[in-house]
DNA sequence: CCACGGCATTTGTCTTTACAAATTGAACCC
DNA sequence: GGGTTCAATTTGTAAAGACAAATGCCGTGG
């Protein structure tokens, strides 16, 4: 006998509904009194089940005009980037994390603006790379947030990577993100191992706590060898 | 007077302490009854808190054993990529979509791996470009599985892009991601207008009904010119 | 015909009450 | 000491009742 929850299966039941085409963009969904009578439920129980559809979206809802299905979001797409290391030992390498540099310093207008810092202002910049076997998966330039995070002038990132620490002790609230494509210049071609020109993967991440930016990463892959895989929804 | 349900002030207060630190990973939180007699409310509006705490993903809850604050993900990062259109016009170019080519014929192997579909079989194959003002934003390589969108043999994709017809008219419950850097060749050069060589970003998506792929998705981005770019959370 | 207002409907929140399910911790037996 | 059983605690789901808030609809009046 199934012991899944009554709110569960009219969700189930209304989603198949919507993912199978029978309801359509717009059309009404049964209001609360009349789901919980077809599943002699209590309201509350159709209540949930609806209110949990309209937060993931598949419905809307609004106060006398009823329920009605979502319009197709035609928007974006939400999709999951890993951690680096997730990734790397997912593909069935060995991981490792090496240290490059650590230094206190100022770091180049553009940074200092993404950190929303003074120019001229010292911050903590660690660059580091991560190896998948023998190969340079990415190269990971990192800026942090003194003014933020203090104490990450007291770590020594020649074990835990910068990434790692900061997940570890400090909060957040969100990212930002930009994902390009670039020729890598003779520097990064040397720092990958790879031959000038050859196509980078370049993510820029800006995590803040509320709207105080934390750190600045710019991280690069080399793309030929290796690519971003992402999950559904 | 704030008229902020209760359960969201509930919310509101555990989320700040959690995120300024107060409450670090694995610490425990109050139970229900404690917070209904520390807000002053039924055990089962603390509930609710807790719970859409929980699929939040910031507090994890046992029976018996209660709630505690989640390990930080470490894992990854939730990004949403948004759709051209959404993209082009929110940088304030004009957006056109322009049809190259759209034919019915057998994909690559690896195309019709994909797709999931044998070896031979035709499907249909629909290629344009997204200008912003009077540069290629993207280049979109199209299949459509007919074995699951048989209608789509009978649509003329020169006024509607693919992408938008198949979201205003085909379900789907899931999208799979690949993101990777690349030289363009000659082909891909032309088709963007940069010079052969150049960096290009590419995504490529499979949609898909279940486990049943509906579309594949080539997109090629002129990687120096433009960037993803995503939002919090 | 149009503007305004009140009414009825629908969703949103909350309380109280109840029982089920899971799991920890302790008592118990061997 | 080690493994097993049992009970208490905590979360999970549900019902019924109640009132608040939003808003579409219709009727009224101009």
């Amino acid at each position: 006998m199934a012991d899944t929850p009554i709110y569960q299966l009219v969700k189930d039941a209304l989603r198949a509904k919507i993912e199978s085409g029978a309801l359509l963009a717009g059309d009404m969904v049964p209001g609360e009194e009349q789901i919980a009578a077809d599943f002699n439920c209590s309201r509350l129980t159709a209540h949930r089940a609806l209110r949990e559809l309209a937060d993931e979206g598949l419905v809307v809802r609004r106060r006398r005009a009823g329920t009605q299905v979502a319009p197709r979001d035609g928007g974006g797409v939400l999709i999951r980037i890993p951690s680096v290391r997730e990734e790397i030992e997912g593909r069935g390498f060995a991981y490792r994390y090496e240290l490059l540099t650590r230094r206190h310093a100022a770091p180049a207008a553009v940074i200092a603006e993404a950190l929303g810092a003074a120019q001229g202002e010292r911050h903590l910049n660690v660059v580091g790379r991560h190896w998948a076997d023998g190969r340079v998966f990415q190269h990971d330039t990192r800026w942090i947030n003194l003014a933020q995070v203090p104490a990450a002038l007291d770590v020594d990132f020649s074990e835990v990577s910068a990434n790692h620490w900061l997940l570890e002790n400090v909060p957040y609230t969100g990212v930002d993100h930009e994902i390009s494509a670039l020729a890598a210049d003779g520097r990064a071609a040397e720092a990958l191992e790879v031959a000038a020109g050859t196509a980078l993967l370049r993510i820029e991440r800006v995590s803040r706590l509320g709207d105080r930016p934390i750190t600045h990463a710019s991280m690069l892959h080399p793309g030929a060898l290796f690519s971003l895989k992402s999950e559904r929804r």
